[in-house]
DNA sequence: AGTATCGGTTCATTATTTGAACCATTGGTT
DNA sequence: AACCAATGGTTCAAATAATGAACCGATACT
């Protein structure tokens, strides 16, 4: 691993949990030396990275990253289309819808939205780390990414998260089957209990999975029919969404179903 | 310069008008060893700050940058709160505003919203840098910022944008006392032609300037009586906006200015 | 007074970065 | 078809930068 991956892999261990690390944690939490800690942070500090708190010294995101998010946007703009995408659908379907990517090999939040249909929602964070095993968005991510991919996170110790998360790898490949054939994925208390959440897969130029479009309900308010017209409606937004990024649903992606 | 601020530096070439880069074009740009751009790029890629555009291999910003403005938002949420500042005062003065936040010695452009009450407007980007002799955001923050930075900047080549734009150093310093009296900045055409903006600055939390709040208008709509409507909704939202950041005006700002 | 934190610093040792030169490909010119 | 000038990518000895154990001063608690 080269300097630079290590200082930027520094920046991994802000969270919304932990919005602010000390010198000393952070040199925990790496189980880097302290020295060298110190000195890469003062260099990503430089560059505006992170910022030091007023009060304690301890470290925080600094302003850069919203530039270069900016532009970011400016050059794939994903997000600024997918806010679009997310309000019509949660409009549409009365209930929380957000928006993951995959970035590297971890799957995170990006974007919400909130219907003002119901007053019990799904409260969503951005920049969240998403459960592949245990959330629809990340069955969806799993059925549609390459094979050896999914194998290396199945093959991992799978945790449980709540007393419904589904653990056992060879029930999962079957549900992946199962969302290949239909294009959405469903997971009900898989990651939070009482929560039921269906996803579609979101597809790049290349045709190539890099994140999920996902509906997220009360279990206790989604009837049969109802999860039927969310799939539908998941569907339609989710190539929506595709298009409008410039990306291409696979071949063997079910196109036309659910009218 | 170490390694890591040398990789970082490199994102720096990314703009609106340059957002994918090949890899000797990089070279040039960067003046660095092309061995050396190469490799940086790849520790860069595998963080996820760059990816590799699909067509030809040139590099451009990655999703990773997205994840880090989510949580630096969630952490220090200046831009959601300045979207409805910036929201209410369009509204509010019928004119296009935008904010620009101090990120090391370089001004940007980070958020911006427009009034629907006029066909013509000033358009914005965000994530551009903005001059500081020829915009009143730029003018703003020279006012209140530290002198040695002013002088820094008074003292280095300044461009000259339009036939208007003030380059004397001289001059400017006698704006910028004006400004410090006044607590709003003015710009006519200083760097585009036909753009009349005004601008307050935005305090951080140790009273130090850390960005400006302007509004950006078309000359020709601006008589006299406007200009003052709008410097004085613009100190009031600036006044609105530096608090709910947690920020604070310093002692010699003028607070009362314009009821 | 003692001790256990904390952020920050030092400097000889060590390991990584560097850059000139080299490949393989591509696309345009003669 | 031969040539030239680009491109992205790779190599390896030499130069430089990163590392980490120990240390410092400050603060807070026992």
């Amino acid at each position: 691993m080269g300097t630079v991956s290590k200082a930027l892999s520094l920046l991994a261990y802000f969270t919304h949990g932990r919005p602010e690390i000390g010198l000393s944690d952070l040199t925990r939490l790496s189980g880097m030396n302290k020295a060298t800690v110190y000195r890469l942070m003062g260099e990503l500090q430089e560059s505006g990275f992170i910022e030091q708190a007023d009060g304690d010294r301890s470290y925080r995101l600094g302003p850069e990253v919203l530039r270069l998010a900016a532009l970011r946007e400016a050059a794939v703009p994903i997000l600024s289309v997918s806010r679009r995408v997310l309000k019509d659908l949660s409009e549409e379907t009365g209930e929380t819808t957000h928006l993951s990517l995959l970035q590297g090999s971890q799957l995170n939040s990006l974007s919400h939205a909130y219907s003002p249909r119901h007053a019990t929602r799904v409260m969503m964070d951005d920049a969240e780390v998403l459960s592949y095993h245990g959330t629809a968005s990340g069955l969806a991510v799993l059925a549609f990414a390459e094979p050896e991919f999914s194998e290396t996170i199945l093959t991992a110790p799978l945790p449980r998260h709540t007393a419904d998360t589904v653990t056992d790898p060879g029930a999962i490949r079957t549900l992946l089957d199962a969302i290949r054939q239909s294009g959405v994925a469903q997971s009900v208390g898989g990651f939070e209990a009482e929560v039921h959440s269906h996803a579609v897969p979101v597809f790049g130029p290349d045709a190539r999975v890099i994140g999920a479009l996902a509906v997220a309900a009360p279990a206790s308010r989604i009837s049969d029919a109802q999860a039927a017209e969310i799939a539908a409606a998941l569907l339609r937004a989710g190539q929506t969404l595709t298009r409008r990024i410039g990306g291409a649903a696979p071949a063997h992606y079910p196109q036309q179903a659910a009218a």
